[in-house]
RNA sequence: GGCCCCAUCGUCUAGAGGCCUAGGACACCACCCUCUCAAGGUGGCGACACGGGUUCGAAUCCCGUUGGGGCUGCCA
């Protein structure tokens, strides 16, 4: 690497958002460029009419932003490199190595054959308008070095007269490409493997067009879904934008993608970016493809959660609290959050599950969960004499958790229960749910007052209260 | 169909000929801890696709088979 600069680039086609593999792609460029101090330039591949609405690159920007994935150069965009494009078809044509098709779409499939593509019928008839082709050398072949995968050779033979310039005259993107990774000075080139079959037809534009530097590549596994197919927009969640909105945390997305193709030396999976920086090797990354596993990705998720400091962790749950939540907006109180704060952030994976676990200190009626009510109240023997002693006692009680634990230790040992078994009908009826923060706790920040009034209400549910 | 890529536990991976009766993590199960659930701890289940070579020795190298995938657009 010493003597070169090392210029690598993400260069994405505005679709509206960042999908999970494109993420990827970006976070291995960006680590491989900061890794070996290079340069990361972010390039827009806008060729196509339909790519260039408005807005569709911002969502992009800002989700690469969010993922702390940071470019020194750009963003360029294809759409308004028109000039080089037109320039370079010229002179491939000038140079023998493009040529005018005026091929219908039906006419080219009629003459696609099986085992070579478009059967190069317009190849020497002289045209002056049309598509332009590229006239693929007959016999030889072209090697893909490939720092993941090895040497890979395409026989020639096989390789079709492609089309490099549309009818409107616009480039199509293997041109566009070609140009691009030459004037930009493109000295590593890491993309999806999805590309390497295209790599060739790069080659032979370049070629043709008097490189003789040609980049470096290194093309990453496909990131796939439970079926082994490679991630869609159609069928699968692979908006990164998305699982923001789903709470997660961009360092814990970061990290887990990291992880598909790429490990540290070490048996470490949880790692600072920085440490990533230092211990990435382009060359490191494994050829095989890697499903996408949430599963796994939330459990990250909840170790970086769980790394938090409390105070940022408030921070970070305040969208989730604030924007539609499911109490009375005026009823939350950031204080109350902030008392049981480090008790949620042990148990949450996401943080859009946070909500779900406070709701009951912002209700005014807890949110019940009808099988939790059915099986620890309706259903419970014991339920409605817990219930009963409970309000007794804790009408006078000194309100403080450690106070409530042990008055109702002493209760559920009057009844012959085990403490666990005791809790549960008064959790019910305070939170509406079997799971969820200590509940001494939950119990001291609700109040007496609310405390009372649900372990009341449930007890007039019961069938035979007493 | 053609071309190309890939192949270690269910999943992500460690493994660059002997350190491997294959290590870690997620998931799952059990137990411990425990006011529920988590978190944490301990343990368990669980893989080198198959067949040939090469070698004293192969998860590691070579060939083949099988399986999976990608590309095959005047999308990128």
């Amino acid at each position: 690497m010493t003597g070169v600069t090392v210029r690598v680039r993400f260069s994405p086609a505005p679709t509206g958002f960042l999908h999970v593999g494109g993420a990827r792609t970006a976070l291995f460029n960006w680590l491989f460029a900061r890794s070996v101090g290079g340069v990361f330039v972010l390039r827009i591949e806008d060729t196509d009419a339909a790519l260039l609405r408005e807005g569709l690159v911002d969502g992009i920007l800002r989700t690469l932003r969010w993922l702390g994935i940071d470019w020194d150069e750009g963003p360029h965009h294809q759409s308004e490199r028109a000039g080089a494009y037109a320039e370079a078809v010229a002179a491939l044509r000038y140079s023998g190595h493009a040529y005018y098709c005026d091929c219908t779409r039906d006419d080219v499939r009629a003459r696609t054959r099986d085992d070579a593509g478009y059967d190069r019928f317009c190849r020497d008839r002289g045209l002056t308008s049309g598509a332009v082709r590229f006239r693929a050398p007959d016999e030889g072949a072209t090697v893909v070095h490939d720092v993941i995968r090895g040497d890979v050779t395409f026989d020639h033979a096989a390789i079709e007269d492609f089309v490099v310039q549309r009818t409107d005259g616009t480039a199509v993107f293997l041109l566009a490409n070609a140009v691009d990774d030459m004037d930009m000075a493109i000295s590593h080139v890491i993309r999806g493997e999805d590309l390497l079959a295209s790599t060739p037809k790069v080659l032979l534009i370049r070629q043709a067009l008097g490189d003789d530097h040609p980049p470096v590549y290194a093309h990453l596994p496909l990131i796939v879904n439970e079926k082994r197919q490679k991630l869609s927009k159609r069928r699968d969640d692979v908006a990164v934008e998305e699982y923001r909105e789903r709470g997660f945390l961009p360092e814990a997305m970061r990290n887990y993608l990291a992880l598909l193709g790429w490990s540290p030396k070490d048996d470490r999976e949880i790692l600072p970016i920085d440490d990533m920086v230092a211990e990435f090797r382009i060359e490191d990354v494994k050829p095989s493809p890697a499903f996408f596993d949430v599963k796994k990705l939330e459990a990250v998720n909840g170790e970086y959660i769980r790394a938090l400091p409390v105070a940022t962790f408030v921070r970070e749950c305040l969208p989730w609290l604030e924007t539609d939540p499911p109490w009375p907006p005026e009823n939350f109180d950031l204080a109350v959050f902030e008392a049981v704060a480090a008790h949620v952030q042990e148990r949450a994976r996401t943080l859009a599950e946070v909500p779900a676990m406070v709701d009951f200190l912002f209700l005014d009626e807890p949110a019940v969960e009808e099988v939790a009510w059915d099986k620890a109240i309706t259903q419970n023997p014991a339920a409605a004499g817990v219930l009963d002693e409970a309000i007794a006692c804790y009408r006078d009680a000194h309100w403080d958790s450690g106070e409530l634990h042990r008055l109702t230790a002493a209760l559920a040992d009057r009844h012959g229960l085990k403490l666990a078994k005791a809790q549960a009908p008064i959790r019910v009826a305070v939170t509406g749910r079997t799971v969820g923060p200590p509940l001494f706790e939950s119990l001291h920040l609700l109040g007496r007052d609310r405390t009372l009034e649900r372990l009341a209400r449930a007890k007039d549910h019961l069938p035979f209260s007493s």
